[in-house]
This record gives C-alpha cells, structure tokens and sequence, in this order.
DNA sequence: CAGCAATATACGTGATTGCGTATATTTCGA
DNA sequence: TCGAAATATACGCAATCACGTATATTGCTG
C-alpha cells in the first residue's frame, strides 16, 4: 500500500491525513513545520478543491512523499461533461 | 518515460504542458474541455504555487493522467525549513 | 465517564484567484 | 519572411484564499 492513486481532492485529501496519521504528527505539527495553519492543513485534508497548490507541495514535501503523474491505467476516462 | 515524478509546482506544469502537446491540444483547447480558461491553463502549467486544486484535478482528468501518491524515493528527503 | 488533545469552523483582513474580455508577444508552418 | 495560431499578460470584478486568532466540537485515553 506504498502507491496511492488519488482522482479526487478528496481523495488526495485522505491520502495525506492517513499519511500524516501514519507519521504521528498532528494537524498542528504538520503547520508548524511547513508554516501553514491548523485549519489550512484540515482543509487540505478535508478535500476543499480551492486550496492552492503550494499547500499541497509543502505537506507533501513535510511528510517526504512525491507527487507522480501518469496515464490512467484502469477504469475509464471518465467523460469529462459528466463533472459539470 | 510513462511515469514522471513532480516535487514543484513548475515541474508539475511542465509535465502537463508536455502531455498536452503530446495529446495535440492547446491550451484553449484543453480549457473549453474543463470550462478553463487558456489564461488559466497558461498560468498552470506555468507552475504558480498559487493555482487551486481544482484547476490541476480537472486537467488532469482532460488529459487522462492519475496522480500518484507515495513515499519518496530517490534523492534526499528535502530540508523544509530550507525552502522558507 | 471525565478531561485534555486534536480537529473543525468562524471572524475580519489583505492578497489573489478564475472569470470574461482583450491585447501583446511568441511560435511555427507555408 | 510573413501571417495566422498559440501563448502570456492585463483589466475590473466577485469570490475565496491563508492569515491570525478564537472557539465549538470531536475523539481518545486514563
């Protein structure tokens, strides 16, 4: 379970928390070392599609995971209209 | 080459703006597609730290890529403090 | 249970988003 | 080399960020 795929922010989302979790660090924690708010760090996990990229760069950043990108593999191509 | 690691935001707008090409699509193109602007797509691949979550799920839906989550591989795990 | 730690949520503030629209500027093929 | 297409940038606007701070609410653990 050391590849996660996340399609969703909220999916992203409980990626990190379970991450962060795993780490043992708090909300707080994880702020203090990448000086972001308690708030800001939930709202990242709580899957806010409006939180800026940088956030989530510097949480990956602070719990030493990385970002990959690569073609879908299964599944669909979900068609792209049925999201609006 | 079918998988690309990003640890910046410049390096993930340069990954999208390769796909993009590679799937023959403009910047317009790919914006009517996710109802974004090409101003927006622009300043995405850019790399601004600052674009919302939002804007990089639905290109990445557009474009058919996943996004991977997971521990950090190679390199040395990044001193944080060093990136403030 | 009780009580504290952790998390979710709120307020006002200043900054910045993406929008719609428009226009420089750049790129690239004929 | 020229010209159209593509990209970068800008404007005013409404919405919303993350901030600092504070407080409900939740969740553990003893």
């Amino acid at each position: 379970m050391t590849e996660q795929i996340a399609r969703t922010e909220k999916q992203l989302g409980a990626i990190l928390r379970r991450v962060r979790k795993q780490a043992g660090l708090t909300q707080g924690g994880l702020g203090d070392r990448i000086h972001l708010r308690q708030g800001t760090v939930s709202r990242l996990e709580a899957g806010e599609p409006a939180v800026q990229l940088r956030t989530l760069m510097a949480a990956l950043s602070a719990l030493d995971l990385e970002l990959v990108i690569r073609p879908r593999t299964k599944g669909s191509a979900a068609d792209i209209e049925d999201l609006f």
